[in-house]
DNA sequence: CCCTGTCAAGTCACG
DNA sequence: CGTGACTTGACAGGG
């Protein structure tokens, strides 16, 4: 078991997912920016390392514009070093990557167009991860889409998509339950026709669900993945009290987290804290894992 | 320096 | 029909 939070680490003095406005795009300006970023991812991981926080998302902000059509600038061979330099850092220090694209990403829909830049913005997330060079237990998450009125018929669509996937991108993605859509059970439904793993996000199951038991889902949602997938991953959160609106909360309730850890035995997952305080409340959930068996510890290489 | 309207992109719920 | 929410607010121009 690993324990993460997403893309942006409040206590370094850095920002890694710097970005600009696309009419103030140039070549210049990109280059400048990436180079930056990737100076921040490392820096944040070497802070993670330190504090054994071996679990992270990495911006999908890395690269600006990169799947844009006003993104011409060859920045895989411009950062090859940079991109393998830090991939070695991850492999040497055993830390689990992930990444989350946005809600624009969806390959289930009708349309063409979204489709091939649904597609294209994959790619870009895939050359990240293979210019860092990991291995397959690297993935990218994304949501099932949209329903169109006909959740079954949307369902086929997305498999039909996915089986037409080019395959450096179908060993990386992993689908996710949402809170809207389409629940746990929708994504296990995909998975036995696809074989593709799901990650299991705790708070929207709770707002949507069929039912499950969080120890029931969690036993079903790690038979989803195989041994290349890596440990199964999870994203964690919770709400500000019972009944309350959905929304992040600021910071780890430590009781509710004890709670998760022990529903979750004796399932190894690595978990993702969405949470808004970052890699304080990583700390936090750190400290609370500290006697599970299941936590791994830092090693410390350079 | 601080404030705030706006930001590349899709879908859906809500008023 | 317009707006906000979503995986993460933050850029950038105006005062």
């Amino acid at each position: 078991m690993k324990i993460g939070y997403p893309c942006i680490n409040l206590t370094v003095d850095c920002r890694g997912n710097q970005t600009f406005r696309l009419k103030s795009y140039s070549e210049k300006k990109l280059s400048l920016t990436v180079e930056n970023n990737l100076n921040c991812l490392l820096k944040m991981l070497q802070f993670n390392v330190k504090n054994n926080i071996l679990f992270f998302r990495i911006t999908s902000d890395l690269i600006p514009f990169a799947p844009h059509p006003v993104c011409k600038f060859d920045w895989l061979t411009h950062f090859k070093d940079q991109f393998a330099y830090i991939g070695s850092y991850v492999k040497k220090n055993s830390i689990r990557i992930s990444m989350h694209p946005g809600q624009y990403i969806v390959l289930n829909t009708p349309i063409q167009s979204i489709l091939d830049n649904s597609i294209a913005d994959l790619l870009y997330h895939v050359d990240v991860l293979d210019a860092m060079e990991l291995d397959t237990s690297a993935k990218i998450q994304v949501h099932v889409g949209g329903v169109y009125g006909n959740k079954e018929m949307s369902i086929t669509r997305f498999c039909a998509r996915y089986r037409d996937l080019p395959e450096k991108i179908r060993r990386r993605l992993i689908i996710e339950n949402d809170d809207r859509s389409y629940s746990f059970s929708n994504c296990l439904e995909i998975h036995e026709e696809l074989g593709i793993p799901i990650l299991f996000d705790s708070l929207h199951h709770e707002l949507k669900n069929e039912g499950e038991s969080i120890q029931n889902a969690i036993a079903m949602f790690s038979r989803t993945w195989k041994i290349q997938d890596g440990v199964p991953m999870a994203d964690y959160s919770h709400r500000r009290k019972k009944g309350a609106p959905y929304g992040h909360v600021d910071t780890l309730n430590s009781n509710y987290f004890k709670l998760f850890l022990e529903q979750t035995k004796p399932y190894d997952i690595d978990i993702m804290l969405e949470i808004k305080d970052k890699e304080r409340s990583a700390l936090k959930a750190i400290k609370v894992a500290w006697n599970d068996k299941r936590l791994i510890k830092a090693e410390n290489v350079d």
